[in-house]
DNA sequence: ACCACGTGAGACACGTTGTCTCATGTCATA
DNA sequence: TATGACATGAGACAACGTGTCTCACGTGGT
């Protein structure tokens, strides 16, 4: 087996454990197990924990992004539709937490969770530059503020509250939003 | 030394390695190292480790409520800036995070989460149902999605952006609410 | 003085972690 | 086909953490 198909295994294990077991269940030993390679072969390819954490965790960020059509409460509505399907079934909500609690006292993770999260909502960030740009948001339009608010809104509910997100529910977020800040 | 004074210093203990080093970290052994107590006498008193993680979370769940004055914006912006107190100097941010990572797999967290939650925005709850009764507020206003959105863009901020929150965040997003929600 | 009881110290078995060595299998090259 | 470089799996090993147990000690109430 080549150290390529090997490294796969190993992430796609990680993964897989990751999500059905959680991270706490994340080890060398476990990984190797469900990877079914040798403990050792992991420990060769990440000696440290929290390089095997951030790699895992670093193909998980791909959002699907549409294209936009110019209408921006359908582009918008797309966007925020493609990060539910993500919070849903990709399940970036746990993590996103998880990278969250973690990163507190592991620095190399607030770096992946970081781009984690500017890569799940730079998409949404650009549509909304646009919309401003445009003319069809409001000016005063705090960008950082509007993403945290939208996402926020939606990561709340999903990771905190249990709730699985509706597509009413995006609707009703965005609805929100842009009755305040659409011209 | 007596049993309460016991338990009280393993859950100050507990508490403060909590904060201070992490979920991780909080086994029977450092809480014991910490308390300045036997190694036993804290599997004495909790056995699971998860029930030690409950009682050291359960006092954290305070918020200190002002006393409504009949001025909504003043009303809400004041609670409002308590939770962000919470946030910032109780660490209720850290907590919740934990606990909502942890309640996946923890259904016995899963309580602990929902009642942090639910009793630290039990007083914006009542602010905002005293809103709509009175006439203040829209009487389309969906009372829980409303306090994911406020609650969620100040948390979103707080622990997944690591921004420490100002007053004028949540003079914004109270703001951007009430823009859209008062009458 | 007595006793009940919570406690601290430590012994013990067990599982996990991180490191190391070595025989084996695989692949490219001569 | 023979050869050599290399990644791997298996397992030995020490160190550490965990959960349970026993026992001597000190305190407070009787």
């Amino acid at each position: 087996m080549g150290t390529d198909s090997t490294r796969n295994a190993i992430l796609d294990a990680a993964r897989q454990v990751l999500f059905d077991e959680g991270w706490e269940a994340l080890s060398h030993q476990r990984v190797a197990e469900v990877a079914g390679v040798g403990r050792a072969t992991v420990y060769r390819h990440w000696p440290q924990r929290v390089q095997l954490l951030q790699d895992a965790c670093s193909a998980e960020v791909l959002v699907m992004h549409a294209e936009p059509t110019g209408d921006l409460r359908g582009d918008l509505l797309a966007e925020l539709e493609a990060i539910r399907q993500e919070l849903l079934q990709r399940r970036a909500g746990r993590v996103l937490i998880a990278l969250a609690d973690r990163a507190a006292w592991e620095p190399e993770l607030a770096e992946v969770k970081r781009r984690f999260v500017s890569e799940g909502l730079s998409a949404l960030r650009n549509l909304l530059e646009a919309g401003v740009k445009e003319g069809r948001l409001d000016a005063g339009l705090d960008l950082d503020g509007a993403l945290a608010g939208l996402a926020g809104a939606l990561v709340y509910r999903q990771v905190i509250l249990d709730q699985d997100l509706t597509k009413a529910m995006v609707e009703r977020v965005l609805d929100d939003f842009l009755a305040r800040y659409a011209l």
